[in-house]
RNA sequence: GCGCCCGUAGCUCAGCUGGAUAGAGCGUCUGCCUCCGGAGCAGAAGGCCGUGGGUUCGAAUCCCGCCGGGCGUACCA
């Protein structure tokens, strides 16, 4: 690494001021400023109190006793305060940019992780509706998270937890019966917390059309290995509705529970989601891992009892107070289940789970991560990170929320509207605790002037300029230094120079969990490469500048492909009409 | 009350873990298509980075106090 290589001749420099690796972490960081090189340290600064000397001076002094390679550092300038600026040799950048492009090469070096197996969980919405457009948010970061881990050198998994337990799945068979009952001409009262979302009355409509083979066949949609526990219930809804009530309303709570995740794994492909596993929490229940996570919990003595019920002792784990598991009429909590689960995820040998839950959540997320110490799980294998709320704002006033009510915007009402490479790079482009409004109307205006068609347009321009040169019987062959090095103009420069900062973006990202980096730079990728195209024209120029500004489209085609591919937005060859 | 998050251009947001003159998109204004795609380029206007202190060579960034907003504070999920 190059940064590596100055780190070290800067180290050489100070042993004369008797400063050595462990006194001095020295960071290089690239300044806003061209004007200012390519790479900065501030060292002079950091040490010119410890020295007791003028920064500016001891700048100097550093500089003067550092060599390097002119092949790799043309020059290094001390400036402002006491900066010491370094300004790489463009042989040097070249060598990056193929290095990048090898497959081999710095995009196989980032992959630090020796593939160790983390678990990625995100949306995880109750069953009991469509997806809202809350969940966009979830699966954008979510999916972009496990695409980033993947690139740096993990085995990244998606999965999706569901909750087909407990009470809110027979408020659903209950609700979805109430509404097929009324259809049939029964009166009924709805049941109080009831869901009272238009699509269980579609819902109860189609049930009323269907017929037993209709419904099998729904059900065989589902035969895909994390699905195998979806099956529809026998008979028909006709069936269904004499059975005695409890009976009956499981049987709804079925149905419904199977076209919900069916609708929420199409909206899910729609936005380009994979999991590769689904979980029930149902199968915890089954498998009595929810017993012997509580057995487990027993045994290392971090339970009591209390009041009639079983308490966790979080307070020993540096939750605020203690937490129920199992309530005093016997029926365990949704947090034990958790804990059921999250056991099982690290039993299942991931090497770290990560988590995305939703701000209401992060009260929570000290009593879990004391569970699985409780369980003899090292405190930081479970990651929560939070993902702070969106205000959804329709006619400038925010919706409420609220899938028991029915009131809510659908995940697919806003792929539909505003498709969903724009959504994804809305929330894509923000930092992940950052509370965003997302303007709807102004989203479906905007959505045609959004600033992934920047960088689309940017990747459709460069596969228009290699088809023409195609037609004019160019063909630019392999990217090559010497193909590179006819590069002169300052465009060209500095899109090469943002360029060779991929590597490090896809590390900084995956790091920090921070997938909006990478917004952040293809926008300045396509940017450069806009101005680049303004000001050099590629096709019709003297041979070998024509062929380096060709080459100089190729790998900015690939940062981009490669960039879009990790964020889940499409690489057009074209751009459609503009409407 | 306590805990977490946030407050940066008219609006929506970045600001790479403390650096040099605080950026982008949208909106407003001015130029640029006989020229590889104008979903583009060049430029203008617009800021006490909520506020008051502190830390140091240096603060939008770190610490403390206020002000304002969101969320949480269940034997709900």
């Amino acid at each position: 690494m190059l940064e590596d290589l100055l780190v070290k001749g800067l180290l050489a420099a100070l042993e004369k001021f008797g400063v050595f690796e462990e006194d001095v972490n020295i960071v290089l960081e690239k300044p806003r400023d061209r004007s200012h090189g390519d790479l900065s340290s501030n060292l002079a600064m950091v040490l010119g109190k410890r020295l007791g000397r003028k920064p500016r001076e001891l700048a100097g002094e550093i500089a003067a006793g550092v060599d390097f390679p002119k092949s790799i550092v043309e020059s290094v300038e001390i400036a402002g305060p006491g900066f010491i600026n370094f300004r790489l040799a463009h042989s040097y950048q070249v060598e990056l940019l193929l290095d990048m492009l090898d497959p081999a090469g710095a995009l196989e070096d980032i992959k630090t992780g020796g593939n160790k197996r983390i678990n990625v969980e995100f949306i995880s919405a109750n069953p009991t509706g469509p997806l809202n457009v809350v969940s966009a948010r979830a699966g954008a970061f979510g999916m972009t998270l496990v695409r980033l881990l993947d690139a740096i050198g993990y085995d990244a998994h998606a999965e999706y937890y569901v909750n087909d337990a407990g009470r809110q799945v027979k408020m659903l068979g209950l609700s979805l019966r109430a509404h097929y009952l009324q259809l049939a001409g029964e009166t009924v009262d709805f049941p109080e917390d009831g869901y009272h979302g238009r699509y269980l009355e579609i819902m109860a409509q189609e049930l009323m059309e269907q017929d037993t083979a209709a419904i099998v066949k729904a059900a065989s949609a589902f035969n895909d290995e994390s699905f195998q526990r979806v099956q529809a219930p026998p008979g028909n809804a006709e069936d269904w509705r004499k059975l005695p009530e409890d009976e009956s309303v499981r049987h709804f709570a079925k149905f419904a529970l199977m076209k919900i995740l069916s609708w929420q794994r199409d909206t899910c492909r729609r936005f380009g989601l994979r999991f590769e596993t689904w979980y029930f929490e149902s199968e915890l229940h089954e498998s009595k891992r929810i017993e012997r996570a509580l057995d487990r919990l027993e045994k290392v003595g971090a339970l009591y009892t209390e009041e009639g019920a079983t308490w966790f002792r979080a307070t020993d784990f540096g939750d605020e107070k203690d937490r129920v598991v199992v309530r005093a009429e016997g029926l365990s909590t949704y947090f034990l289940a958790d804990i059921a689960y999250h056991y099982h995820k690290f039993q299942r040998g991931f090497e770290r789970a990560i988590d995305f839950w939703g701000p209401d959540h992060h009260g929570y997320i000290q009593r879990m991560q004391g569970a699985m110490e409780a369980l003899g799980v090292p405190r930081d294998w479970l990651e929560v990170q939070i993902l702070q709320q969106v205000t959804f704002l329709e006619g400038g006033r925010p919706i409420k929320m609220s899938k028991r009510a029915g009131q809510f915007v659908t995940m697919d009402a806003l792929i539909d509207e505003v498709g969903a490479d724009v959504a994804k790079y809305i929330f894509l482009s923000r930092k992940p605790n950052s509370h965003l409004d997302f303007d709807l109307d102004l989203a479906k205006e905007q959505s045609n002037e959004n600033p992934v068609f920047y960088v689309q347009m940017a990747h459709a321009r460069i596969c228009s300029v290699l088809r023409n040169a195609a037609v004019e019987g160019i063909d630019p062959g392999d990217v090559t230094a010497d193909s590179l090095g006819n590069l002169t103009e300052e465009a060209e420069w500095n899109l090469v120079r943002e360029l060779i900062r991929l590597p490090q973006v896809i590390v900084s990202a995956a790091n920090a969990r921070e997938p909006h980096r990478l917004t952040g730079y293809i926008h300045e990728v396509a940017g450069l490469y806009h101005q680049f195209y303004h000001q050099c024209h590629i096709l019709g120029e003297e041979k070998d500048t024509t062929l380096a500004r060709l080459h100089l489209c190729l790998v900015t085609r690939h940062v981009l492909r490669v960039v879009l591919a990790l964020i889940g937005v499409e690489a057009p060859e074209k751009m459609g009409e503009k409407v």
